[in-house]
DNA sequence: TCATCAATTCGACATGCATCGAAATGTCAA
DNA sequence: TTGACATTTCGATGCATGTCGAATTGATGA
């Protein structure tokens, strides 16, 4: 169908987004970058009580799973949730 | 509306869901059940190469985590896939 | 250049969890 | 009852991972 174009997900990729998804603050962080864009590694960590190098293993996590996008800019780094590989995801677990 | 019935899930339930789904075993599981109904232990234990101890406790977080439904009849247990669990997580991940 | 700040990497630690074999429980049929 | 079979529980083991502090890298401004 044209317009529907999350691309199908391999058994390990959907499993990296899986395992991202399993912890409770990966979402919570998810959440929150999804919530607004122009989002810093400082701005996560003003609302969740982790250590910067908690949050950096995380970030990468996320970023591995292909759930978030991270870009350098300077001194700080963007980050922007890829609501494109969440719908993937979704897809697979419909067909399940 | 009506017709989508999918409840909402409290942040437990979906950890929980998102947990259980984060093992590919326990997703393979789920969709050989999901393929087919009147399935029982032996029959997934014939499809996956683990031992029964695993197998047992693999249904046990499905079941707890509200993705499966056991029930006993005389020596076999039924099990059955729960698309009402599968679909309120989905809504759940398109809320991010 | 130097100090400062954002973010990452490193090394270590504690906890969680998938896995198994062995023992236990429960059910059916002879 | 007894034996055979399906499933569960128990206890132990090894690996994965969330977490941190400390050290590092990289960029900016004084």
């Amino acid at each position: 169908m044209a317009g529907t174009k999350a691309r199908a997900l391999t058994k390990e990729q959907a499993q990296l987004i899986a395992r991202a998804l399993a912890d409770p603050r990966r979402v919570e962080i998810l959440k929150q970058i999804g919530s607004c864009d122009c989002v810093a590694c400082g701005n996560v960590r003003e609302c969740q009580p982790i250590s910067a190098a908690t949050l950096s293993h995380h970030l990468k996590e996320l970023e591995t799973a292909g759930l978030i996008e991270i870009t350098r800019e300077g001194k700080f780094a963007r980050l922007a949730l890829r609501r494109d590989t969440l719908e993937a995801y979704r897809s697979y677990l419909a067909d399940i």
